[in-house]
Parts: structure tokens; sequence; C-alpha cells
DNA sequence: GATTGGCAATAGAGATTAACTATACAACGT
DNA sequence: ACGTTGTATAGTTAATCTCTATTGCCAATC
């Protein structure tokens, strides 16, 4: 039994002719006279009267044409959800972004990838690094956002923006005098730090060598935030270092804070998007990383690839 | 796409490995995986992600994999009613009977049938043997009880009993003294007569050549029943004819009528099965018939085919 | 960094099945 | 009896499905 068995079934069932629904099926008769008398013994039941005058459906054949009917009209679907599933643009997209990114990209990507395809809601969710990779793997996640390095098997990067470091003082600091502040100088400040798990905290260690093996002032604040660490400087808790896109949107409205570059070499981090190879949707990939070039992230510069 | 197709689909979407499901489907692996992949060709879809860990299934997949089962399902739905309407002997059977024998074998018949084959309710319809016919060939019945003869195309025709015409008369009638009525002496006494159409009207003139013409002193009452004539008869009207199934159980009953056999050779009627030869279900022929056949109808002999 | 092992994709051969054309067969109607 | 109409069958060709064998691809391991 196959469907085109039952589409020559439900065409028989209609004309009541095999040439005619032979014809409807684009076949010859005895290619529907041997598919319907196939169907009749896989089926071990007789669907039709032939006569000379005419055919006549049986009540059991009646029975199962309907039924097949139901088969094909389930059957269109499938070919119906192909066409509507075909633009890369339509259907959720599961979207993975560290906890360092999100507060400061989301805002304006969502509503940028909304405008560029409106029927792909975002899926977001916010975590480490690795716990996106794990899920991107996982297939529960389709793209996420880390910064680089990131390299998993099965998974391909593409970066996006580089984007300096700056430091973050309270107002009044010593430091605000100078106009770039050289990296090793972080050793000597109280430096808040974000919890272990998060990228950004290994890579603001590793601007700052002698911070390393906890040698320094620096103090660790698990379970925090970028934001709170911010509030914690406001307070003249510390000093910390901060991606640009969260800290050069700050002074103009905060006057407890100052912010200020590194000297060159400045440092910086690398932010990518990531996928497994065998993700079918580039196009919907497209979308985010135009969307992500599209937001005005303060002091990012584009990677052209 | 191909029914089979679907069920590699979704074996494929259960096992989330190529070979495991092909080994479920009872075919290599290169079998399924060339399967799948003209599926996702035809569809124009990425059903599912491979790669060296696992195979993921996509979103698009995992939607047009739901909408697989539910075709599959149908389509077994198929073979469950081809199974259920294998026995010819479930379903309604749509059986027709001329008017001069359905008040007589109805009532008998049904609960015969109804015992034999409990699942197939009788659908009744009472009728001129010509609407009959005209109706089983149409299809609207299957099976009718009628009176020979009776040729029509592509119908078949099966005798199952010979039923003995008797003479009614009103009690006290002169002919009361006679054993046996020569059939040449209804011509000479008021004889009530069907309707044209009924059968039984015809066979009635055949006996009685004299009343042929409408020489003889007969009356024919339209659109009339043989109960109604019965009735006539009781008061005195005139007499008539009825087959035996209808005369016979009379007279104990009623002391208003008399009955009396013609003289040999005895008129009778022979009241057979009719149907298409195309009919497929032989086998509720044979209940009808054996059904019919232990039905106690008065004076009547089975026809040994 | 080379190697191995697991797994899906591909190639090529063989078998099955589906389609065609031509023709036989059955049943009515003239 | 013959012709017409309509379905079934025969035989052939083409398409397809499925197989075994093999390649290719990753990723994990030594």
């Amino acid at each position: 039994m196959t469907l085109t068995d039952l589409r020559y079934l439900v065409a028989l069932a209609r004309e009541r002719h095999f040439g005619h629904a032979a014809e409807r099926c684009n076949v010859s008769q005895p290619t529907l006279s041997v598919a319907i008398k196939k169907l009749e013994d896989e089926l071990a039941v007789t669907l039709f009267e032939r006569s000379a005058a005419d055919v006549k459906i049986t009540d059991i054949g009646a029975r199962i044409v309907a039924q097949a009917e139901k088969v094909l009209l389930e059957a269109g679907q499938i070919k119906e959800l192909a066409t509507a599933g075909r633009d890369p643009l339509s259907g959720p997209l599961k979207l993975g972004v560290i906890y360092t990114i999100g507060p400061y990209l989301l805002p304006h990507l969502i509503p940028r990838v909304h405008g560029a395809a409106p029927s792909m809601p975002l899926l977001i969710q916010e975590n480490y690094t690795a716990r996106l990779a794990e899920s991107l793997k996982r297939g529960d996640l389709d793209v996420i956002v880390v910064a680089l390095p990131f390299e998993e098997p099965g998974i391909v990067t593409q970066a996006v923006y580089d984007e300096p470091f700056r430091v973050l003082m309270p107002a009044g600091h010593a430091w605000e005098e100078d106009a770039a502040i050289p990296a090793a100088r972080l050793a000597e400040a109280p430096l808040l730090l974000l919890g272990a798990g998060n990228c950004f905290r290994d890579q603001v260690l590793e601007v700052c060598p002698l911070c390393r093996g906890g040698e320094g002032l620096q103090r660790t604040l698990e379970g925090s935030s970028l934001e709170t660490i911010r509030h914690m400087v406001a307070t003249g808790a510390g000093i910390t270092v901060l991606p640009s896109s969260a800290a050069d949107p700050l002074p103009e409205g905060n006057p407890l804070l100052t912010v200020r570059p590194f000297e060159a070499p400045e440092p910086f981090r690398r932010i990518a998007l990531a996928w497994r190879v065998t993700y079918p949707r580039s196009g919907a990939i497209d979308v985010i990383r135009a969307a992500i070039l599209g937001s005005p992230l303060q002091g990012v510069r584009p990677v052209t690839r």
C-alpha cells in the first residue's frame, strides 16, 4: 500500500470509471487497474464491484476510501509544513548569549532581528560560555554569542566584532588624571572581578598578569554581574574593567563613575557567533550577525572576515 | 514520498542513529540513508543534522515527523478497516422484498438473520419488482426477494422456494363445498386483484386466462395490499387468490374466511433471491437464504438447486 | 600529531516493482 | 450474431529500491 495506490483509489471512487480515473491520475488504465487489484489483494477486501455498466464502490470500500482521503490530506500537510519551514527566517531561533554581553547587546538586537525576520521569534538564554557550548552541542540552542577563543568539535565560529576593555573607577579617583591606563597598573588597585565561569573574568586577569595568582588586591564577586560591580565601583568599593559596550554609555548619565581606556596595546575581546557545523539555517545566522553589527555598541570594531 | 519513507523517517527520529533505525526497519543503513536524503531533497528541507557525535532532528524536521506519524496512524486505520470489513456478515445489508412477501416473510426472517449474523443489520425496503430491480442495479439494494421469472443483465437469481396459490372466499361461500377449486372457475366470481405493478397480480391473471382481458367480474384495487383485500373478502366483497404463506395461517383465527387449494395442476409462484453478479458478500446471501428456508412459511416447498 | 574506530554517504550491481503498449475477455445493446 | 464499451491480462521496458562494499569524515586516543 503506497500513497500512490491511495490516490488511485480515491480517483476511482470519484470517477467510478477506471479509464477516467486513470486519466485523471495521468497513468494508463491498466496501471490503475492493477494497482486497485493489488490493493484489494493486500487488504483482502473487495473495494469495487466492476460490471460492464459501471463501477460501484462497496460498503467497506467507501469507508476505506474515506480513510484514504484522510491519509492523503495528512500527507499533503507534510508538504505544506516543508514549504512553510523552508524559509530559514521562519520559526523560532534559540539564541544563547554570555552574561557579559546580553544586557548590552540584546536591547538593540531584539528589535533589529524582529524587524529583519518578523516570523523568527528569539528564544534567548544567558549563561556561561561552557553552559552555552553544552546546550549548543545538545541542540538546545541554535546559535550562541561568545568571546573567542572558542574551540569545540563540530562547532564553527565566526568573529563579529572586537571590543576594547575599559577601566571603570569612581569619580574623583586618582587615575582620573590620566587619559589612558597601563594594564599593569591594575594590580595596584582593589580590582572587582566577576566569579569563576565568566570568560570575561579570565580575560581581565589575562590583561593583568600580576593579578593572576591572586597576589593583587582584587576581589572576586561570585554570582555577581557587571551591573552589580558597576554599582559597587560607584560606591567606591574599588575599580573594575568593563568591555566598552558596558562602560562607554555610562559616564553621561552617571556622575559617580569615570571611564578610562587602556594604554596601547589596548586589551580587547573578540566576540563571535558559534553554531553547529550541521546547523541548516545559515540565513538565520546571517540575520543575527547583521543585527549585531547594526547595533550601536560603543567602542566596538566590526571584524571583516 | 512514500509511506515507507515516512516509516524510515519516524524510525530515525526515534533512534537518532541511522544504523539502529535501519535495523528497526529491517533494511540496511544505506537504504535508510538514501531514503532520508531523498525525502529531504523532495521537501527541500533539512530534517536532520548529521554529525559524527549524533543525529539531531531539526525544528522543522520534528514537526514533519509528528505529521508523518499522523499519516502512518491514519494509514494503519485502513488496514484495520479492511480487517473489520473482511467478514461478509459484518456491516448492514440492504434487502429488498416485494409487497406480497414482505409481511409474511419478514417477521420470521429478521430474528433468524439477527441470530445468524448479529453484526449484519438489515436495511429493508418493500416495493414492486421493477423498483427493486432498479435499486438493486443502482446499488441501493444488495439483495432482493422476488418472484420468478426475473431476468436482468448483470443480476443473478437463485430460486428459494415454490409457493402454491390458494383461493380465499368468505365463510359460507358456495365453493366451500369443494375441497379444491379449478383455476378456470375464477372467472365466475368477483375476483379482487392487486393494482398494476404487483407481479402477483399478473401471476393470478395467468392462472385464469379468462380473466385476462378484463372480461370477467374481477376488480382491481389500486394502491391496495393483500391484507386489505383479505379484509374485503371477509366482508363478502368477493373472492381472491393468495399465496399460501398469506392464506394458510388465516382460517384458524378468522371464522369469516375460508381457504381452498386449487385443483391440480396447482398454480404456484417461485420465489428467488437476486443480486448483482459482482456483489462480493456471498456469505451474506447464504445467510439470507438459510433464514428464509428456516422460516415457517405455510405451504411452501423449498427449491433444491 | 598520527592513528583508529564509529558512523554516515556514496558507488555499483542486482532485484523488485511500476509503468507502458498491445491484446484478450466479458457483457450489453443493436 | 456482431460491434461496442470497458476492464483484465501479458509481456516488455524503465524506474526505483535495496543490497554489499567502500569511501570519507570526525573526533577521540595513544
